[in-house]
DNA sequence: TATTGTTATACTCTATAACTATA
DNA sequence: TATAGTTATAGAGTATAACAATA
């Protein structure tokens, strides 16, 4: 997309779309902040809540998170009460993933926080708009080949999925 | 956005975007490899394109990078002979910067490289819906507040500022 | 012999602030 | 006294790989 004159830069959808997409999660960061999350742990509620039950391993490669990583993100999450790791029924090494009560509680005021962030971040779109958005950005993501829910960044500090 | 039932996540523009601009600059930075550089260094090469015999903290402002890590990222760019840091006319404490002639050949091959990741990005999509798609995306940064041309995350490792 | 979860180590990147030389 | 650039230090976050228990 070079410009002949005046080379005015910066106006490529990938470029938008990063710069947007950075800003978009150090926003929603802030957000849940009062609640002491994050986009990751956000994320991590999510998939639990999404599949109760399942053991670390399962979370880890659905989420493409080294499972050493998982550890710590999890530990973290269990000391304050909102996930619990149970014994597997049947695979005594593994270990089971549920949401507390408490967890649950606090996912759904995340949820709600989510739903402020992309009704901020919709606010000079009609519906119609956001629609027609949502459908091309499908489209890109279709055509990177990523999986539907599955933030490539959930395993690194800065950038978070922001959801819903 | 939450949905009654099924509860099927992720559909939020918030989480596309994000999930799109990690995705492309994670891409975009593949693609810069075999020319030794990453969206951050192709950005740094830009700006300093656009405002050549400006000093070290002029630049730092501009792109909202401490001072003290400008210092080691223009060493880089230096050593490798793609940026002259010169004495400053009239301030003997600046340096201005300046891309030597082995920078801007550099700097082109990179060009080319992010068109082709821009083409790559839009391949699905028409000249028309592309257009659209960055109208769109144009007002929703307007309304974060979002400096054209300037990557919130250039401060930053793994996700930096694909371009053009 | 492979796999689940865990721990330990080393490495990279970062901000903060102290420092120098000019202004 | 303030500013441009630099350097030093300490801290956070990460991947890698080794490890124990179980399959």
């Amino acid at each position: 997309m070079a410009r002949k004159s005046g080379d005015r830069p910066f106006e490529a959808v990938g470029f938008l779309i990063s710069q947007l997409g950075f800003q978009s999660s150090r926003r929603f960061a802030d957000r849940l902040e009062p609640l002491d999350l994050n986009p990751r742990t956000f994320a991590l509620l999510r998939h639990i809540e999404a599949a109760e039950g399942e053991p670390q391993h399962a979370l880890a490669e659905a989420l493409r998170v080294p499972p050493s990583r998982m550890v710590a993100l999890l530990d973290e999450l269990e000391e304050r009460g909102l996930v619990e790791r149970r014994p597997h029924p049947t695979d005594r090494r593994a270990r089971s993933l549920y949401l507390t009560s408490a967890g649950r509680r606090l996912l759904e005021k995340a949820k709600k926080v989510a739903a402020e962030h992309e009704a901020e971040l919709c606010a000079d779109l009609s519906a119609a708009e956001r629609k027609q958005l949502i459908a091309l950005l499908g489209r890109i993501a279709t055509g990177q080949g990523l999986a539907a829910g599955v933030h490539p960044a959930i395993g690194f500090k800065v950038v978070g999925p922001p959801g819903d």
